[in-house]
DNA sequence: GCGACAG
DNA sequence: ATCTTGTCGC
């Protein structure tokens, strides 16, 4: 007998979470985007059972990438809606830790506050971390859709946490993660879009890395 | 029972 | 996320 995974413990954990989290959530200020230098992105790409997790590190003002670094293990839990964060988080958290520069801002490729306990990926990080963190997702998890002036939000947990933009023909889901405002990070977001990629500057190359470095091309 | 469901 | 060929268009 072998149980994959204790879904109700996942549960009970990401309430525990959730609740420092939306106690730390009262008291954000915007952030000052000229003081932002370094600003990482963390993805993944499996490939036969292992799991290649990707921090990649980059000049916030100039885009260039300055450095990255990958961990490699096998998949804690198999993917769960609503628990990505017990399966990718630790490889990204000791990815971010083996950096040499210490990120102003991590960007993660999911949801933050639009999640059903309000403790998404993006959020979990960040909150272990202690670092504000911007969640994108190209999907919806949850949340109710508001039009406000012409422009889309996610409402959860009786707030706005999520803003909804188009970008090369895409949707993309910007949410709290943590420690910053809906505001911000949406500022911070589309600085760091470009028409090359359908995914903010950080996310979109460590997607790519994580891609190359898992099949072993370019 | 039905629909929803990040990566 | 991953499995997968060709095809359309610049």
């Amino acid at each position: 007998m072998s149980i994959v995974f204790d879904y109700r413990r996942a549960v009970r954990i990401q309430r525990a979470l959730a609740e420092k989290a939306f106690k730390s959530i009262e008291n954000i200020g915007r952030i000052d985007l000229d003081k932002i230098k370094y600003v990482v992105g963390v993805d993944a790409a499996y490939h036969k059972g292992l799991m290649y997790g990707v921090a990649v590190l980059l000049d916030f003002s100039s885009g260039n990438v300055l450095e990255h670094s990958v961990v490699i293990k096998k998949p804690p839990i198999p993917y769960v809606p609503g628990l990505l964060a017990f399966r990718e988080a630790p490889a990204y958290i000791s990815a971010v830790l083996k950096l040499r520069h210490e990120p102003d801002i991590i960007f993660v490729d999911g949801h933050g506050l639009s999640h059903p306990r309000g403790l998404g990926i993006a959020t979990h990080i960040g909150l272990v971390l202690d670092k504000p963190s911007i969640g994108v997702a190209k999907k919806k998890l949850y949340g109710e859709i508001r039009e406000i002036n012409g422009e889309k939000y996610l409402e959860a947990h009786g707030m706005i946490v999520a803003r909804i933009i188009k970008h090369k023909g895409q949707e993309l889901y910007i949410s709290i993660g943590y420690k910053i405002t809906l505001e911000d990070a949406y500022l911070l977001t589309t600085k760091l879009l470009t028409p090359k990629y359908k995914l903010p500057l950080p996310t979109a190359i460590a997607d790519q890395l994580s891609k190359r470095i898992a099949h072993r091309k370019k």
